[in-house]
DNA sequence: ACCCCGGGGGTGGTCCGACCAATACCGTCA
DNA sequence: TGACGGTATTGGTCGGACCACCCCCGGGGT
């Protein structure tokens, strides 16, 4: 008969590669608008159900946005677009993995303020401060951690490469941090904490990328030191 | 009226939140079996076809799987199941985004290349120069990726740290290498690769993290630079 | 007593058709 | 010309039906 379904895997499964395959070739450009979904499902000769599906498993991924009353579009394809489900990672992460996650974020970012350290501008510089004032500011811990996380981010914005700061966007999801961060924090690590946000804010504004890593390493690698400890009871 | 329903969002976006938290809280335990598609519908007031939506989409997060006629199971949530949708990020990036992808290959591959330096044992060492020879003995250019990407992949598994080791996986995917190398080996870099590869294997031989670090970091930094200048025209 | 195997019930996979809700478009009217 | 309103379009949800596949259990043979 006619070869023209290989039939592997689930249609659904087909579907998704299908668009994947229509986007990475240049069929689909960022932002353009797909056909209906009832349209896309003749097309590939499958039901509305099963191309839903496929939709909604691409839309999770960051690949494509479903507008209520609109149509379906191809997403801009940015970092942030499709690694905003790398906090699923860290938020489904427990024991030993917990560890390996900031192994992981010690390196990156450690590299990522050794480059920002080189390359931030003085108004970058500023919103930096700024966190770093507001966090010093305050005892509520819910502020604390948030602008915990802003500092990180506006160096990681600072160091020029997107995909490195929406991967370490991910590595700081806020149920991961205030997961680890709690139980760290309880333990007094608050006047640490700031002597550490403070050598890394002088490392940038000396613009010195080595003691800016060196900070930055030293700064996550506490974090990291006391998970271990705490696994290894 | 009671506010049992916050209505934020699509129910299938609350269903995937809900089954998520179930894990996160750990209410569902790796590999466990989740109750069937319409208990699990009647059960969160959904239709099957919403809560498929979201099975389905918890399946490509690698968060779940179902097998058909058996049922819906937790995955045992390694990193390796987790972060193989980094691979879609690598496959649907292009121009400038490839570079970044490569900066953070080789920041984490100069890293995870010498702490395997420093704890690779000599099976694993056997393994690495098993591909080594096999890369060097062939002039079939498909056979030779598959070699290139088993011998990184090898070495990363020696680094001892899965989530890192899954990282590299999907920065090294096999359309994005075939993507990225067709044109640079195509400029006659065979020779070269051969070079940079014997020079990774003499620090794990020579347990030198350093020497190991500078091998990687210059390997991935050659195809970084080529890729630039090419974006460059 | 043990093994093989065949059938039936349970489960995911697919499809269909209907209706709801949000949006976009266009013609009408002031 | 511009504001308004209605209507067609489109994604979101639902319920039911049927198929394909897996697992388990019980019967029959050795």
């Amino acid at each position: 008969m006619d070869e023209t379904a290989p039939q592997k895997g689930t249609v659904t499964q087909r579907a998704i590669e299908r668009i994947k395959a229509m986007i990475a070739e240049g069929r689909l450009e960022p932002g353009q608008r797909l056909p209906t979904e009832r349209d896309l499902a003749s097309q590939l000769g499958i039901s509305r159900s099963s191309m839903r599906e496929a939709i909604r498993a691409l839309t999770v991924l960051g690949v494509l946005e479903a507008r209520h009353g609109s149509g379906i579009y191809v997403t801009q394809l940015e970092a942030g677009d499709l690694l905003e489900t790398f906090g699923v990672v860290a938020d489904l992460s427990r024991g030993p993995r917990l560890v390996e996650l900031l192994e992981v974020r010690r390196i990156l970012e450690s590299t990522a303020t050794a480059l920002a350290a080189a390359r931030i501008t003085p108004d970058q510089l500023a919103e930096v401060e700024k966190h770093l004032t507001a966090m010093n500011a305050t005892d509520d811990p819910e502020e604390i951690l948030a602008h915990d996380l802003a500092f990180h981010r506006e160096i990681a914005m600072a160091a020029c490469n997107d995909t490195m700061a929406a991967i370490l966007e991910g590595l700081s999801s806020r149920t991961f941090r205030a997961r680890v961060w709690r139980g760290y924090q309880e333990e007094g690590a608050f006047a640490r904490t700031r002597r550490e946000h403070a050598a890394i804010h002088r490392a940038l504004l000396a613009h010195d990328p080595e003691a800016a890593r060196a900070a930055a390493a030293a700064h996550v690698g506490e974090v990291e030191q006391w998970l271990r400890t705490q696994l290894g009871e």
